[in-house]
DNA sequence: CCACTAAGAATATCTTAGCCT
DNA sequence: AGGCTAAGATATTCTTAGTGG
């Protein structure tokens, strides 16, 4: 099992993102030092309570602190950011409608929606 | 903890994925019958060893079946597929460079934007 | 056939305590 | 201080076996 790769990931977080001693940060979860000891050197494994509790803490996704991937959730790549940004932005029932009258338009109409925006944007720069 | 959850969606992607039994579906990962039962009832709670391997075998990610979020890997759902879209119209340059300059657009520009391209687009089908 | 549950066996964790750097 | 590890205590799971729909 993956334990080893879960201890490396756990003190890599518990040092990087907080000041933590191993027994400052085990109090936290009631956990004793010689527990967060264990999960960082591969000797030990928590239940999925703990794993929960922990990526809520450090703000990750559990796949990333089971090995099972290496995107965590706030260093996301560029694409995730964006796609979470549109997503995002589909609330907004205009923009929504907006985004996918677009996609569905003709290149010609594309073109001249993004030439008429590029100068409306860029009038608005001259005004600062 | 949240074994419920858990065990709600072990028991949806079991049956909706597979056609195993319980019995059958334990024989995968050397687990009797009764612990399946016990799983799927939130009585119990398997190791995260188990747990990656079911993630695996389902192709969802760990934070799903863990309860964390409702989105799997792979059945989309539609909003999911409009993201694909959208993700897909990304690989053009342009269309990139638009929306996101259109998402870090303060808002008057972006209604202006947007009836324009209302106004070009009902324009286009009188022509028709 | 399929699923559920109880009870003892088996396994892994958790704490305490002590030791090392 | 900070971190590591052994050993008994503790808790949970896992299997077996039996019950019920």
């Amino acid at each position: 099992m993956d334990k080893k790769e879960f201890g490396k990931r756990l003190r890599i977080l518990r040092k990087t993102k907080t000041d933590y001693t191993m027994k400052e940060f085990g109090l936290r979860f009631n956990l004793a030092e010689s527990t967060i000891s264990g999960y960082e050197n591969g000797s030990r494994m928590p239940d999925a309570g703990i794993i929960n509790k922990f990526a809520d803490f450090f703000d990750v996704n559990t796949d990333y602190l089971l090995g099972r991937t290496d995107i965590h959730n706030n260093i996301e790549s560029q694409e995730q950011q964006l796609d979470n940004k549109i997503e995002e932005a589909m609330n907004d029932p205009d923009t929504e409608i907006f985004f996918k009258d677009y996609l569905n338009a003709p290149e010609e109409k594309k073109a001249e929606l993004r030439r008429f925006f590029k100068y409306i944007i860029e009038d608005e720069k001259k005004e600062e």
